[in-house]
Order: structure tokens, then C-alpha cells, then sequence
DNA sequence: TTGAAAGCGCTAACAT
DNA sequence: ATGTTAGCGCTTTCAA
């Protein structure tokens, strides 16, 4: 049992410099590859910082003067979201290649929740900060325009940024689906979605799609929006409902791949022939989507881009090198055989 | 355009002091709820902050001397895996409700790469880290001994711990399935995982089934190492490689769920049936598990409860509060119709 | 209940 | 090529 837990006072700059026999500057210099120093001073320095393990303290770098902050701070709706778990990873990654460290935060689809988050990643001074959204509290934006850093919105562009966005439209691949769907001869449709309280929950898509699909003669007969984080679960459950509520529709565009899979595992239960009694259509691009015994028709949406792309464009804005300021990034549709 | 990047210097405890006309401590004291301010200046004080809509400068705070950082880093294996996520999600949730930042991390099953990442994350001064494994290299070990923080290893159970430990045991949740195995009647069994260079891929899951199958009078008739991360698809091929190698096994266990699943919809693709022909068990609990045409035979894990509990650990080990250092989190197998 | 002073570890600016 | 000085914004300690 320890006595007191003694506060390990890490070495700093000066120790080192002292035992190598030089200023606390020259150490500076010399970890960051700083210019002024020679070749012989490098090595002693070096030699000191090995053997006494010497770990740089960040938070004095960040705080101090310049204060060039190396902390960057990214929102998803969902930490456990198979979809934004593909955009943290790459983001993660390409932040980590450039030496900027990842704060994390969620929202949940409330513009509340995200500018709460924000307020408490500000007081760390990020040098920029990821919102997965185009759509924000008044608090949100107050707060942002006070920071002064650079913002990249990622998921749905945003073609009048408040500084920077990447991502696709919603509005035109719902529309594109809704297309499809016509020429496949689905005019019954129904659409169900999950917590799309806030934007990006997939409502523009649902606009899209009805768009193209009413022009083309149809109709959304009927619109289900269930209290619940979309899944696999919700999928299941959702389309039973739906489904009995007997308004004979020929097919539902789920709001993304893993409600349309819980449906269509659903319709395989119940014996229902997917596309022949009634057609699926998912989004997203789930990588379970096309190894199920049906292949989904859905829209891919290519997850890694994103967030390579929107982490580079803020690291790139962060050290005020050129970038565009708006990345339109393409979804593709995957024709499958439920549609 | 902008004329100059003017940095916008934020508002100070100094200039809301002189604003409120008190001094800064004062406003300190206010704003951390400390003791030592009457009623009436605090209001004097708070109307100044909201006013100018001051932020902390929490740099400032963890440098200073007392150094209470309030920063904790979480590495796990992937950060798009599922199960992680989830994970991740209840211990950010915990975390940000504890007033703690999280800061993340990846380490891909690469002992280096935890190192590295560790390496970075200690320059901020972190109050704790968590960790999801057991086996760490050298460099680690002598880097948590130096930083001298609470550090909770996560998902193993650790019975002992470099500090503490949450998590369940690999060992007997594979061992529970061999024997579940055998009650059923297979005897040949294959298995197969990916990307498990490193432990927590489920090597010890593995051993544990061998011992009870093996025990039983079953045989371990083949082991496929994929090299891929654990997914849909690569349980899908890998089921295809593993089936064509003509070995005459009777089962699949599966390092994890998404590759069971993906496994399934091959038997599926191929009317090998489940589990006459072949039998399937996964491992995780995936929530698609239990809504596909068929009902995977896997052992469930609360992953969330397993994030949970570790961050509140961390924070208690933090707080230098009291807490138990080893907590064991029970699996229980998922009986489906796969097995 | 309040304030003044010192200092955390680092780096920019300015010597030498 | 190297050193000195000052100061970032906060909190701890000590004084009033």
C-alpha cells in the first residue's frame, strides 16, 4: 500500500538541459526540429531526452504563447454508428498521421447535445473542430464565430458552409432511389425512419425520394417515424408495424441499411417475398448489405472518404495552406435484387 | 477576405474580474464553486461571464500547478469495430457526464501502435487511461510505471491488473461453447478468426473451446487465420475457403459475430443447411444476431456495461475515491437455432 | 470574504 | 549557434 500518492513530478525542459549542459531553449529547438543548433548539440540533447524519458508536456505548448494547439474536436451523432464508426476511424487516422490528437463527442441528433459538446471542447482552444451537420443551434453558431477556428460541417454538404463542408446531398440520392423505384414499378411506398428529430437523420432523403417517386406517379401511402436509434432491431419491428397496418404498399425506403436489413430479415420470417410481394430499398452501404441471402438495394456512401477528406481539409486550414472549401463527395447506387 | 488572421483573444479571468470589480481569484472561486464569496458578488461576477460569453481556458487550468487534468484517453482495437463502438459510446456518455474529455485512441492489434499512441496521449497529461487488452509491450509498461496514473485494462479480465481490471474471461466463454458443442453432438469442429496477431482477437476464446471439444471427444479439425479485420465479408469468404478445403467438419466457431453472420448468409447462398449440414456459433452478441432468417448461437457481452464500468472505476481511481480494482463482467450463451 | 504573488513548462522575441 | 527574458491563464498559498 503506497504511503501518499506522491505527485511523479515529470522531468521538463530545464533538467534536461541541465544535464546535457545547455539552455531550456536549445532543448526547445532541438525536439522540434527547430532551426540553431549543431549537429554535435543535437546529440546531447538527444542522449539526455532517451535517458531520462523525457515526455514533451503538450498542455504548456498549447497554453503558451502562439499556442498552437495541436487538439482537434470531432461530433457524430452516434459514437456506436457502424456508418460514423467508418468516418471516426479515417478521421482518427489521418489526424493521427498529421500529429493532431482526436476529441470525440456525440450528439444524438439534438443540436442541444452538440453545443453542449462544443462549449466543453472550446475550453480546450482546438485548433478546429468536425460537426456532422449542417444544421446548428444559434448558441452553436455564437460560439463558433467567437472561437475564430476552422469548422469543416462532414456529412450532408453544405453548399453556403459556415467555413468548410464535404459530404453528398440527401435530397438526390432519396431522389435517385425514388427514380428507381418507379422504373422498377413500385407506386405504393412507404418510408421508415428512425430519431430523425434533427437533420441528417435522413429527412432530406425521404424529400428526395418522394420527389421523384410522386412525379413518377406514385404515392407515399404511408410514413413511419419510430422512437428509437436506428438498427437492426428497429428495422425488424418497424416493418412489422408497418406492415400491418394493411395500407397495401409495394415497397419501403427504410432510412438506412440497417432498419432495411431488420426488415428484410422480417419479410424472409414471415415469408414474404422480397421484391416480388414487396420491394426494400435501404441507404448507406452497409458492408453487411451485399452478403445477406438477398443483396439490398441501397445507396453507397463512401464513409472513409469522408472523414479523410474533411480531416485533411480542416489540418489544411489549420495551417492556413489552400484547400477547397466545399468537397462534393458522390453516393452511388447499388443495384441489388429487392428492389 | 480577411486582412490579417487576427487571433481573436478570448476573454480572461483578469478582464471579467475587472469588469465585475473583484479580483481574479474571486472570480476564479466563483465559477469552480469554491468557498470563499458572498451571494452578491457572485452574481456581480456571473453576469460579467455571461456577458462576454467567457470560456475556461482548461490549457490553463491541467498546466498549471495541482495539474487536475481532466483529460482520460480510451485506446481500443478499432474504431469502426461494433462491438468497440459500443463500448466507446457508454464511456464517452460516463465520462462527459463525470466532467472528463475523452480523448481516443486505435491500436489495430499492434502492441506498437498502443505504445505510440500511448506515447502521445501522455503528453497531455492525462488524469487516466483505458485500455482494451492485457498484454502490453515493454514500452508501454515502463511508460504507465513513469506517468504513474490510474489505468483500467478493459475487456479481458485481468485478475492481475497493472492497476485494475473489467472485463470477462475468453477463456471460459469459449470453453462454455466447445462444451455446448459437444451436447449437441458435433465432433469436428473448425475454427475461425481474423487478425488475431495479438491478443483479444480471441485466441484464448479459442483455446478455451479446444480444451471443452477436445475434452469431449470432439477434434479440432482445421484453423483459419484470416488476414483481414473481422467483418461481413471476411467471415463470408472465409467460410467459402474453409468449407472447400473438404474437411468434413461439422462446425464453424467464429472468432465473432460479423463473421458468423457472414458465414450464415454463405451456408445460405449455397442451401448448406444450419444446422443440419453445418453448425455455427459466433461470439459478441451482435444485434443483428437474433433477427436474421436464422438465430446465431453466440455468447452475448455487455459491451456497455463494460464501458461503464470502467470509466466510472477510472474516475473514482481519479478522485481518489474508493474502488474495487478487479470487476468481472459475466457473458452468457445465447442459445439460436445455428447449433 | 477577498486579494496579491508566485509559478506550472513551454516558446516567441530579442539579445549575444 | 546559443542564451535570456517575458508571459500565456490559471490555481495554490499566503496574507489581509
Amino acid at each position: 500500500m503506497k504511503e501518499k500518492p506522491v505527485k511523479k513530478q515529470s522531468s521538463n525542459l530545464s533538467q534536461i538541459a541541465e544535464a546535457a549542459g545547455v539552455s531550456k531553449m536549445t532543448v526547445s529547438r532541438v525536439l522540434r526540429d527547430a532551426d540553431g543548433f549543431s549537429e554535435a548539440t543535437r546529440q546531447k540533447v538527444m542522449r539526455e531526452v532517451e535517458k531520462s524519458g523525457y515526455l514533451p508536456n503538450r498542455l504548456a505548448a498549447a497554453f503558451g504563447p502562439g499556442s498552437a494547439s495541436t487538439l482537434v474536436g470531432v461530433c457524430v451523432p452516434r459514437l456506436s454508428s457502424h456508418f460514423f464508426g467508418q468516418v471516426l476511424e479515417s478521421v482518427d487516422r489521418t489526424f493521427q498521421k498529421l500529429g493532431l490528437q482526436t476529441m470525440i463527442g456525440s450528439h444524438n441528433m439534438m443540436a442541444q447535445d452538440e453545443e453542449k459538446w462544443l462549449k466543453s471542447i472550446l475550453a480546450w482552444r482546438p485548433a478546429g473542430v468536425l460537426l456532422s451537420s449542417k444544421q446548428h443551434s444559434n448558441g452553436t453558431l455564437k460560439l463558433l464565430r467567437d472561437a475564430g477556428i476552422p469548422v469543416v460541417e462532414f456529412w450532408n454538404l453544405n453548399t453556403s458552409p459556415l467555413d468548410m463542408s464535404v459530404g453528398f446531398n440527401e435530397f438526390d440520392s432519396g431522389f435517385e432511389m425514388g427514380r428507381r423505384s418507379i422504373e422498377r414499378g413500385y407506386r405504393r411506398a412507404a418510408l421508415l425512419g428512425a430519431a430523425h428529430d434533427w437533420d441528417s437523420g435522413g429527412i432530406e432523403r425521404f424529400k428526395g425520394f418522394t420527389t421523384s417517386f410522386t412525379d413518377g406517379g406514385g404515392v407515399i401511402v404511408q410514413e413511419e417515424k419510430l422512437n428509437d436509434t436506428p438498427g437492426f432491431y428497429a428495422g425488424y419491428y418497424g416493418t412489422e408495424n408497418t406492415l400491418n397496418q394493411n395500407h397495401k404498399i409495394d415497397m419501403i425506403y427504410f432510412q438506412d441499411d440497417t432498419l432495411a436489413i431488420g426488415g428484410l430479415s422480417w419479410c424472409q420470417r414471415k415469408n414474404i417475398r422480397v421484391p416480388e410481394d414487396i420491394g426494400i430499398a435501404g441507404w448507406g452501404g452497409h458492408e453487411a448489405a451485399s452478403i445477406l441471402s438477398a443483396q439490398l438495394t441501397t445507396t453507397a456512401v463512401p464513409m472513409r472518404e469522408i472523414g479523410r477528406i474533411s480531416s485533411e481539409m480542416l489540418a489544411r486550414k489549420v495551417r492556413h495552406e489552400t484547400t477547397n472549401d466545399v468537397i462534393a463527395v458522390p453516393t452511388r447506387l447499388v443495384e441489388g435484387n429487392t428492389l
